[in-house]
RNA sequence: GCGGGGGUGCCGGAGUGGUCAAACGGGCUAGCUUCAGGGGUUAGUAGCUUAGUGCUUACGCAGGUUCGAACCCUGUCCUCCGCACCA
């Protein structure tokens, strides 16, 4: 075993201080290779991270082994949290811990061997990095992007913060997934990223991205066109979102968000007030990610809004299903083309318009109406799509057939009986017993007349019903009565017949006209809530005076510092305790003012770190322009996907901006993304709380990181779950010994010299384009392999195509495995691979005479137990009727017959070869192969067989491609 | 419901039209090795059966295209992940 100790220290102390890795500008390409920095925490470095970082750094290493400038260095995203929680707990200051686990970390990432620019380092707690932080909130102040609003928003109990929308999960806090997020109604500090939502959505497609981020991002910021609508209420307008203002005169009801703050003012004073907040409450204590899930719940308020257009009294209601997040809180009902206002308006027995027509024919059910034959139907053209049992039919009426539809059926109906059918409009025939035909088109006015109608005709059954209700009810009807899809536009006065995408332009223009309503695009993503009620984290630079309100620190005042002394177990924001911090002169009138005590939230330290690692020493500038330019943008981003939603977004979100202030030109962060997959033992996240994690530390103190880092990358694609399996880690390390041991090897002969210098030729090439491609698993077997064939081989090899060999090897190996190797002296150049010297025929001519004379080995073992019996040794490798035939007419010979190498080519060959061997068997056991290349070999090989079976060989004669010749190996 | 990724041996995982019972690794079984405490090496590891040849079956399930499919097409089931009563 080498000591893998000894060799690691000793490397790691010389990159350290050569500072191998320290770079700068420089005439060579630059590559920028960044992870997402950690946070530092007390636990240190758990496998993910060594996963993650691994990947990065063999990246890192293998760029700068082909020559690029490569800027990797790495960093901490200090503040938070835990740091506080941490000093509230066990009272250890969170400066104190926050140095201690970076210090811890930084020894941890050394011994894992990874080749960061040390020198560049940031730390986010730091002043001289938060200060920045202050000066970027002034420059959003500035351009009015960061602005102070009260507003609902989201709080975590147990953080005693508040939160952004992108850190509630599932109605739950994303560092607590036990404790439900409360609403709360604050002023807060917010950036405005909806500002830049077109561009953040737009410019996801030239990013080389997986795409199911990309996808996440785009489901995020989910932007929908849509009208916001004008509805009167009292002598208020409430404003509606809506994506579909052309059902706009089939709204029959308004609904709010319960928790809208509007409709407490409506109900206040009303009689509906008590009820309306008793629901409210109910609603607000049910558990969120729940009630999505609940069936639709609401009730009438006591209100009406005034339709924009037909001035129609609407009722207001409240729901469950609406959402304050989304749109405007305030819904228009249309029952009859959203499947949610359907539901709802089915359980409340709300009023339903079809206002839009549907282009699938027309269609209707034939109860009892036996005089009408199917020839009948048939000759004007009718479908009977359905017949039932009973023999009611449902038919398909063509548009041209309406007209004499109606006619057959006023004709030949019955008295008191009645049809109806539902095309582009709804239309019920009655026949009164005087056959009296009654001819209705169903719409809100005649829906009482055909109500009482129904009732006369089927009496009892029809009294609790209305003809909304029982066309839902009936499965037939209620699919073409509640539908969302496109059709064209009726019971909408000056609209009637336009398609409905026509219609949401006109109707919108027309509410435009009346100053009633604009098109707008509404957008899932929110404005970013940065103020944090938590001392650990970078102070707001805002200092509130009586006099002069709300005013920015100056500039030159940065950084406005954190203060050491505060009192955690105040229960509040700690920053709040201390009174120099937060009582201050006003910048503008000198007067006494108050400090903002609210920190930001960490993302925003997090959100431009990668630019500060081009600059951070820089006390002048947030960074050099010029430097930032030469290395940005990021040429490989690695980190994990639960940032998909959040430091992805926002990061980009920052970058905008920062090209929009003219600080740099470009205005994408990183063109490749690449999420590496979890780790997991037993088939789950390694996780504390799941116990079972194991500690990348302990790993490398047993087994060497060269070792760590080498399985990491063998077991899985970087790019999926990586299942730990503590077994595994061994052999690999049984397999770096085997590789140092090489280092030791005699050799002697030549033979194999060709095949090695090809083989390795061969994985130059093949570990170069794995890498490149994120598939090092893949560059790993192939070390592997060549690794073995060496090893078993190099008996055969002469030592200077040896040492050359595994030279080649050992650089092919250094990004993963940098200390072993440095330690055996390889290149720190990147091979590329001598596609002369590789020879695909003479690997395949080894490959070949090893099966074969296994194959003979094998058959000589038969032959000498019992020949008699001996048939055939087929390596059965073609299925063909053919093949079973010669298998049974073969079996009584002594015969043996070997096939290889089945190409497109030579497939079809063979069942002629095997015909003509059929006919003139040999006398002996014969090896008949299908190739003449392979002939060839067998041929030069002859002596080498010869010996190797201590018999005569006779050679056949290849004298053309279809009749290759046969080989005869006499045996004793 | 919408969107995305997957279903291959005891396990992790290769393989995307024919050299394939399935790379590489783990595990397990057995032999060898002056090997003693995660070492080296050889063989085996779908099922049935044989002294040995052999036979059958196989890449979630069911069809299809093809001389030929794990791989292409269609349907279906399952699973993982993201978003979601999005107006």
């Amino acid at each position: 075993m080498y000591n893998f100790r000894k060799i690691e220290n000793k490397w790691q102390k010389i990159w350290q201080q050569k500072k191998s890795f320290e770079t700068g500008k420089s005439s060579k390409k630059k590559f920028y290779m960044l992870e997402m920095f950690p946070y530092p925490s007390a636990y240190g470095l758990h496998m993910g991270h060594a996963r993650n970082y691994t990947i990065g750094d063999v990246l890192a290493r293998y760029k700068r082994m082909t020559g690029l400038n490569v800027l990797y260095s790495m960093g901490y995203d200090s503040f938070g949290l835990p740091a506080e929680n941490a000093a509230i707990r066990e009272g250890v200051h969170p400066l104190d811990y926050t140095k201690k686990a970076i210090k811890n970390y930084i020894n941890q990432q050394r011994s894992l061997g990874l080749s960061y620019d040390w020198s560049r380092m940031v730390c986010t707690h730091k002043p001289d990095y938060y200060k920045w932080d202050q000066w970027i909130f002034l420059q959003f102040l500035k351009k009015d992007l960061a602005y102070r609003k009260k507003a609902l928003v989201n709080f975590c109990p147990r953080c005693n913060t508040v939160l952004a929308n992108e850190q509630v999960e599932n109605g739950k806090c994303w560092r607590h997934h036990d404790t439900e997020v409360e609403i709360k109604d604050l002023e807060q500090w917010f950036l405005k990223i909806t500002e830049y939502a077109d561009k953040l959505y737009d410019s996801l497609d030239k990013l080389k991205w997986p795409e199911t981020i990309k996808e996440m991002q785009r489901n995020w910021i989910n932007p929908s066109e849509g009208t916001l609508i004008k509805f009167k209420v009292d002598d208020e307008c409430i404003e509606v979102f809506t994506t579909r203002p052309d059902t706009l005169y089939g709204v029959t009801f308004i609904t709010f968000a319960p928790e809208h703050p509007k409709v407490l003012e409506l109900v206040k004073g009303t009689k509906y007030e008590t009820d309306v907040k008793k629901f409210i409450n109910k609603i607000l204590l049910e558990d969120k990610s729940e009630r999505t899930e609940k069936e639709k719940e609401g009730m009438f308020i006591g209100k009406y809004a005034i339709h924009p257009l037909t001035k129609e009294k609407i009722p207001i209601f409240i729901a469950n299903f609406v959402l304050l997040e989304y749109g405007t809180g305030v819904v228009m009902g249309v029952p009859a083309h959203d499947k949610r206002d359907y539901e709802f308006a089915k359980k409340y027995d709300l009023k339903m318009i079809t206002v839009i027509a549907q282009n699938k024919p027309t269609r209707s059910y034939l109860v009892g109406a036996s005089a009408i034959t199917n020839e009948d139907l048939e000759k004007i053209g009718i479908k009977i799509v359905r017949r039932k049992d009973d023999g009611d039919r449902e038919i398909e009426i063509p548009k041209q057939s309406v007209k004499k539809y109606e006619k057959m059926i006023t004709d030949k109906l019955t008295p008191n009986f009645w049809n109806e059918y539902i095309g582009e409009e709804i239309v019920f025939i009655f026949k009164h017993k005087d056959g009296k035909i009654e001819r209705l088109v169903l719409n809100k006015d005649t829906e009482e007349r055909i109500d009482k109608l129904a009732a006369d005709f089927i009496g009892e059954n029809w009294n609790k019903k209305c003809v909304w209700k029982w066309l839902s009810e009936n499965k037939f009807y209620s699919d073409l009565v509640t539908h969302e899809e496109e059709g064209i536009l009726v019971n909408s006065e000056d609209f009637n017949g336009l398609t409905n995408k026509k219609a949401i332009i006109e109707i919108t223009s027309r509410l435009n006209s009346y100053n009633l309503g604009n098109k707008t695009i509404q957008y899932h993503l929110r404005d970013w809530l940065i103020s944090r009620q938590r001392y650990w984290g970078c102070p707001i630079p805002i200092i509130y005076c009586d006099k002069c309100g709300i005013v920015p620190v100056p500039e030159k005042d940065l950084p406005v510092k954190l203060p050491k002394k505060v009192d955690f177990k105040s229960g509040g924001n700690p920053l709040a305790t201390n009174k120099e911090f937060t009582n201050v002169k006003c910048p503008k009138c000198r007067g006494n003012a108050r400090r903002e005590t609210d920190t930001m939230d960490t993302f925003v330290d997090s959100s431009w770190y990668f630019l500060r690692y081009t600059d951070n020493k820089n006390t002048k500038e947030i960074f050099s322009p010029e430097k930032a330019n030469y290395w940005l943008p990021i040429d490989q981003y690695i980190g994990g996907r639960e940032h998909a939603t959040g430091h992805l977004i926002y990061f980009r979100f920052f970058t905008k901006f920062f090209k929009d202030i003219k600080l740099i030109n470009f205005d994408e962060p990183a063109l490749r993304l690449f999420t590496q997959g979890d780790v997991n033992k037993n088939g789950v996240r390694m996780s504390k709380s799941k116990g079972n994690v194991v500690d990348p530390m302990d790993m490398i103190n047993e087994h060497g990181s060269d070792s760590l880092r080498f399985y990491l990358m063998f077991v899985s694609s970087p790019d999926s779950v990586f299942e730990w399996d503590d077994g595994g880690i061994i052999s690999v390390s049984n397999f770096l010994n085997k590789l140092y041991d090489l280092s030791k090897a005699k050799c002697g002969g030549r033979e194999k010299d060709g095949i090695v210098l090809s083989k390795i030729n061969s994985l130059i090439g093949s570990v170069t384009e794995n890498i490149e491609n994120f598939k090092y698993n893949r560059a790993l077997i192939g070390i592997m392999e060549f690794t073995n064939y060496l090893h078993k081989n190099k008996d055969y090899v002469s030592q200077k195509v040896f040492n050359e060999s595994y030279k080649a090897l050992l650089t092919l190996s250094h990004p993963f495995v940098p200390h072993l190797t440095s330690e055996l002296n390889c290149d720190s150049k990147w091979p590329s691979p001598n596609r002369k010297l590789i020879n695909n025929e003479i690997e395949f001519e080894e490959e070949f005479l090893s099966s074969t004379m296994n194959d003979i080995h094998k058959i000589i073992k038969l032959i000498k137990k019992k020949p008699n019996r001996i048939k055939l040794s087929v390596s059965e490798l073609w299925k063909y009727d053919f093949y079973k035939r010669l298998k049974s007419e073969a079996s009584k010979e002594f015969k043996v017959l070997i096939e290889k190498l089945m190409t497109k080519e030579h497939g079809k060959e063979i069942p002629r070869i095997v015909q003509n061997y059929i006919k003139n068997p040999g006398k002996v056991p014969l090896v008949i192969l299908s190739q003449m290349k392979e002939l060839e070999i067998l041929n030069s090989n002859k002596k080498m067989l010869e010996k190797e079976f201590g018999c005569e060989i006779e050679m056949g004669k290849n004298d053309s491609k279809a009749n290759p010749g046969k080989v005869s190996i006499l045996i004793e």
